[in-house]
DNA sequence: TCGCAACATGTCAATACTTACATGTTGTTT
DNA sequence: AAACAACATGTAAGTATTGACATGTTGCGA
């Protein structure tokens, strides 16, 4: 679905921005609904340029390094603006590893199940942690700003992922009383 | 990450089945957290015919139509359990084609933003919808059954399930709100 | 000034996944 | 009897993504 290309046309169009940079970018920002590797980024970004959609300049770093400033032509822009508009059908529900191990549930003993489940919920609470940082620290959450803002599109979607997390923890939550429920001695 | 293969021996392991049944079992029961095309079941089950960690007998449906009856072998019981019990690292946030456009927003209208908040609040009630029928038709959620019966596996990820689409709802409803808020005339 | 982290850009091989191609049988409905 | 949905199994080409290989610069702290 060509989704990286649209990616990268929607963060140069924000500011004419390096491989380098939107990879940052990628790994720090965007990392709560899309990601890539730079082994995935400067490849797309030679296409990108070879179909016109974008543009680069070369911009020294001291005596030695360049670097390539790319920025969105208006074909780039017509383009990415037209994918955006559009509207799409739900994607399929994403892929879960941990999910698919709890179907399997019932081939592990009570303690692996509660092993799994206490340790998911760590790893869960520290990152819900970390975006509720990012949350706290957020310009847009600090100033009621304007929804026209670029900071409104970060905001909304980091509400999102805090939401997402805390469902989560709930749910793991549920499952672990549920579970001890049952793993306390009958009598 | 082979997540496919332990997919695959895990519903094996559950019950004796061909390719077919397997490929019917991801596109209902697993949809929710995995999900597979026949294209790539089809040679998985091969490779693992091939690493001894299943075996298949021919069965034959009325006077032509031969199927594969696939088992899991000792071998590979004992590489799903290990699979199962080991600890995993939180995989990365599950990419969101819906979520990056929400991060785009700056770049729409309030038409074109409202219109596609509301498509996707749609989407996502029917299939809320269809998760919560599911759930109505389970045989854990009428009997209190025991954590150690298969269909609680299937139980706590169908919940799981309802929960985050419960919470992608919330989320969609509280944009729109926020976005409504901001659209109507200033005077 | 030495070492190391961060900056900067690329390629290549392998894995994962999708879409289309390809074929034939069985059961049900018209 | 014909048509069609569901059953059943596979391959091939292409896209998406990862992990490893490969190289060199710049800035900072010890």
């Amino acid at each position: 679905m060509r989704t990286l290309k649209y990616a990268i046309l929607g963060l140069i169009n924000r500011n004419s921005m390096t491989g380098y940079d939107l990879m940052k970018v990628f790994n720090l920002e965007l990392v709560n609904f899309w990601y890539a590797k730079h082994s995935q980024i400067y490849p797309e970004l030679k296409k990108l340029t070879d179909d016109g959609l974008i543009t680069y300049e070369t911009v020294l770093l001291g005596d030695k390094l360049e670097k390539k400033l790319y920025s969105i032509t208006q074909e780039g822009r017509k383009d990415f603006l037209n994918w955006l508009a559009k509207q799409d059908q739900l994607e399929p529900t994403p892929k879960d590893i941990f999910r698919l191990k709890t179907f399997f549930i019932e081939s592990m003993t009570r303690e692996e199940m509660l092993k799994q489940f206490y340790y998911q919920l760590d790893q869960r609470k520290a990152k819900l942690k970390k975006l509720e940082t990012s949350m706290s620290q957020h310009p847009y959450s600090k100033e009621i700003s304007d929804i026209a803002s670029p900071e409104y599109g970060d905001y909304i979607v980091l509400k999102g992922a805090i939401m997402r997390e805390h469902t989560y923890i709930d749910w793991l939550k549920g499952c672990i009383k549920e579970i001890e429920s049952f793993t306390k001695p009958h009598f």
